[in-house]
DNA sequence: TGCAAAATCGAACAATTGTTTGAATCGTTC
DNA sequence: GAACGATTCAAACAATTGTTCGATTTTGCA
């Protein structure tokens, strides 16, 4: 009646347990689930997505759930993990390799914001580690409002914005603290919210069909994405003729 | 054991019915349900605010929902129409007198900015009309998941977006349809996301003290956020030194 | 004051949720 | 092939949800 929540493979071919698995069967039922349940999460979310939707799609017994995996929030809290791990790990990688490196003094701006989304763009791609719901995936998870998965992403990836901060920082000295971290809230939440929307990947997507390999659809989507969010976070505030036209418009009020 | 929907007033001097309101007692509870659905909307959403929860903090038997406003659904849609429809007329109002005016040519896309926000940053001072928390509605109304109010609020309000990205299509023209699309998505997921966060309100509210009256604090606000919110609507893409910069990155993957 | 409509109330409804149970089945090993 | 543990299964559990019912109380007008 034991049973163990180490996983850490693939979704198709599942990690095994502490002894081989007896047949296929066994480790199909823990990998449907899992895969059902990655299914049905990027539809509806934490809180909409029953135990009997799940394991209906999964076409496995209702108690499943609960005996291969304990509870419903340990059966999130793998599918959410697998996923997100994956990137978090990716985007360290990244950022690593190019502080190494050294930035281009001139874009670090836009090179940060490559690091940080590149690596969501490749895990889109792989089949094997998303495919092209991926970005689906990671909105709906950002984007979830049950208290379960807002504090699970939190706890898990709180160290690894600090290091994007920090870095963003030190590349816009000029910025007030204060400034960067609305704007760089206001970066990730759009994005968080528009990789959730439906409309807003076909975009993405459409911008990314004009080009022959996936390094330059990469290059292409970063090419729409980077300048404009660069553009955004290196805006100086109070301009004066700007301040002119903005009152303009308050003595309308 | 009829009822009416009607219902158009502020939340404490509720409006009356077809007959007189025979005493005190009956306009309060009303809006007491009213008052308490828009509180705890605000901290759980939709799903997560049960009606048992709604009647037991408005302090009225669990049947007065369905007795008075014949549903949940019907309950919500009322509290939600009651202070986004007063946002929306005011925005629109705001752009028409801006338009019959006509725009700071140097800074058409600032001021279309500021029409955008300056409506609800009114709404939130004013506690008849929403309040401090206000924005945290608003933020709430956008991000909640439910079906019912993203269909509420696409079907209700759309015709309003259109008229913005019209305005916005005008002051940019070079910028492509496509682009334009996606970097309005992103302002207004990132609006609505960060109006939901806690943190993000706090940091607009602390720019706003640094004011003496409340024409200054609007202006300090927007005099932070504009000019990042334009500087994203106003980058160019595809810039030949940026896009060397984003190419060193992809070397690393 | 009396009457009819309106409003409130406690209670129950049917549906859905995550979880648990105990028996039946499967697979492996002795 | 017997025995044992792991797995599957149908069924029920307790809790929560929105909604409805019938009786009771309150209210405004005659």
């Amino acid at each position: 009646m034991k049973f163990d929540m180490q996983y850490s493979g693939s979704f198709p071919a599942l990690k095994i347990r502490e002894r081989e698995p007896r047949n296929e069967g066994r480790v199909a039922t823990k990998a449907r689930i899992l895969a059902a349940t990655e299914r049905l999460f990027v539809i509806h979310g934490f809180d909409a997505t029953s135990l009997r939707a799940i394991t209906t799609e999964a076409g496995v017994n209702l108690a499943a759930v609960n005996y291969h995996f304990g509870s419903k929030e340990e059966l999130f809290a793998l599918v959410l993990t697998h996923r997100l791990d994956s990137l978090s790990l990716e985007r360290v990688r990244l950022l690593d390799a190019l502080e190494a490196k050294g930035f281009d003094a001139e874009h670090t701006v836009e090179q940060l914001i490559a690091t940080m989304f590149l690596p969501a763009l490749q895990l889109a791609r792989n089949p094997e580690r998303g495919g092209a719901d991926f970005l689906k995936f990671l909105g709906r998870a950002y984007a979830d409002p049950s208290p379960f998965v807002r504090e699970l992403l939190a706890d898990r990836y709180a160290a690894q914005d600090t290091r994007f901060v920090q870095a963003f920082a030190k590349a816009l000295p000029e910025l007030a603290a204060q400034d960067l971290s609305m704007r760089l809230h206001f970066m990730l939440d759009a994005i968080s919210s528009t990789l959730a929307s439906e409309d807003a990947r076909k975009l993405m997507a459409a911008l990314a069909a004009t080009s022959k390999d996936s390094v330059e659809e990469d290059a292409a989507v970063l090419a729409h994405l980077g300048p404009f969010l660069a553009g955004s976070l290196r805006a100086k505030v109070n301009q004066p003729s700007q301040q002119r036209a903005i009152r303009a418009v308050l003595a309308f009020v």
